[in-house]
DNA sequence: ATGTAC
């Protein structure tokens, strides 16, 4: 249990757990100082009480020990949401040196590409009230979902192949995805580093029968009523009002993504053991910037990416056809546009102002969205004026938000901001808090939320109270103006693994 | 997160 210990005066105030201490730097920063093998110093972005969460696992540890690796660059970023991980935080930033630095699969996560995507509707939640029993049904027994296969689109490799290669441009060609979908996708839904190549052949084949489905865990898929509109300049830019329904899709690479993450963790380990000797921690396992094997993974890495999104918009097309069948109207006369995608885990190579000086860095996001400000080049033409859309997925019971990346985003946290509300316990200890028939009945009776999982087991896992407070996780990240507050929506039907 | 374990 961490205590924040200090007088009156601000800039004094510290906060110690674990033998680990925190100087505040302003309200919302606090930072580790260098010592030691710290290259430089980390910085968590917290409220208090936060914080005090944060210090309750290993993820202050953790932070500390991703400041070792060779490349980080002015600071390791711990998000409001943040938690403990493989290695590296759950809701932590690294951004690496591209050419004189590493990269590290174990900063990326094992979901590659786990992200979130909104689709709008122009239906209000007058009009769906009434259809929800339906609605939750037709989705489950529509959109594929649990552990293991079945997938809405069975391939074989050559067409795993392609869509490793193509994204989103692949769903286009085969009638699961209009032009207008690729426009709001991050990089237009395909990165063009993919090297099908480099991902293997067990790898491809986990992935075959697993495109277009939710998977486990906390992925989901949930309709949800716009409740608030804050920006209402932003909000008009995203097409966002109050009342209105939207879909948001949750879910990452399945078990493709998985197998990638493991098999090159292991041929890093084994071939860069140097590097690994000098970390704290072999979850850290970082190819050295250059080596063939930094490019393998960035190659298969940006071929998972893909296959994510694909993933994702196979599902959102889907969940259309759904939409179409219990409201019995077209699609596009529901306006069921995509408002945008965002990944929670991955590493990109981008540039960024470090003292003054260009700089290329592999900017590590896992559990963290990026967040680029109005103007910057790579924000959607849709969007440019006002920014990014970010998409923050709360608990089921809890609710969820859009921001839209904030003007500080670029200086403070290399274009980033949190993921969501972040756990709070692990799953073990959830299903020993509650029970998921228990959880459904409650939300259903109580908040008019209709749940519908594979198993029980899930539901509690996923409980509403074993996640943290996402309203104050999002203003945490409006107030130092990384992500800003634009509309907050709150479940209606969820369906998950 | 994950053919819920190497």
């Amino acid at each position: 249990m961490g205590v924040a210990v200090g007088d009156s005066c601000m800039s004094n105030l510290t906060f110690e757990a674990n033998g680990i201490t925190l100087e505040q730097v302003r309200e919302h920063v606090w930072e580790i100082p260098q010592e030691g093998e710290m290259r430089v110093p980390a910085r968590v972005l917290a409220s208090e009480s936060l914080l005090e969460e944060i210090s309750e696992d290993k993820t202050l540890e953790q932070l500390k020990n991703t400041t070792h690796l060779p490349g980080i660059t002015n600071y390791a970023i711990c998000m409001p949401d943040g938690h403990q991980g493989y290695g590296f935080p759950v809701g932590g930033v690294g951004a690496i040196d591209a050419e004189n630095g590493c990269i590290s699969p174990g900063a990326v996560g094992y979901d590659i590409n786990c992200g979130v995507r909104m689709m709008k509707t122009n239906l209000t939640y007058d009009e769906l009230r009434g259809n929800e029993a339906e609605l939750v049904d037709s989705l489950f027994a529509n959109v594929p979902s649990g552990l293991g296969g079945g997938g809405i689109v069975e391939a074989d490799i050559d067409t795993v192949d392609e869509i490793l290669a193509r994204g989103v441009d692949w769903a286009l060609e085969h009638g699961h995805a209009v032009e207008e979908d690729l426009l709001h996708c991050e990089d237009e839904g395909m990165r063009e580093e993919a090297d099908p190549s480099k991902v293997t052949q067990k790898a491809k084949d986990r992935g075959k029968n697993q495109i277009g489905s939710l998977g486990s865990g906390n992925h989901f898929l949930e309709v949800q009523r716009v409740t608030d509109v804050f920006d209402d300049e932003v909000g008009e830019a995203y097409g966002l009002e109050e009342d209105q329904i939207v879909v948001l899709i949750h879910c990452g690479s399945r078990g493709l993504g998985h197998q990638t993450c493991n098999d090159y963790l292991r041929k890093i380990e084994k071939q860069h053991q140097g590097l690994l000797n000098q970390l704290p921690d072999k979850e850290l396992a970082a190819a050295p910037a250059g080596s063939q094997l930094a490019e393998d993974y960035y190659g298969a890495m940006n071929a998972a990416i893909n296959f994510a999104w694909v993933n994702r918009q196979l599902i959102m097309h889907r969940t259309r056809k759904v939409f179409e069948r219990v409201f019995d109207r077209s699609w596009e006369e529901m306006e069921m546009h995509l408002l945008y995608d965002v990944a929670h885990n991955i590493a990109k190579k981008e540039t960024h102002i470090v003292d003054g000086e260009e700089r290329d860095l592999y900017v590590h996001r896992k559990g963290a969205t990026r967040a680029f400000p109005a103007g910057h080049p790579d924000v959607p033409k849709a969007y440019r004026d006002v920014g990014q859309p970010v998409i923050i997925p709360g608990s089921m019971g809890a609710g969820n938000y859009v921001l839209r990346g904030g003007e500080h985003s670029m200086e403070r946290t290399f274009g980033s901001t949190a993921h969501g509300a972040g756990r709070l316990m692990s799953r073990t200890q959830a299903k020993n808090e509650f029970w998921g028939g228990d959880v459904q009945q409650q939300l259903e009776e109580q908040d008019k939320i209709y749940v519908k999982a594979q198993s029980g087991a899930t539901v509690a896992e996923e409980a509403p109270g074993v996640y943290k407070d996402v309203d104050e996780v999002v203003s945490v990240s409006d107030d130092l103006g990384i992500g800003d507050k634009v509309a907050r929506t709150f479940p209606v039907c969820n369906i998950k693994g």
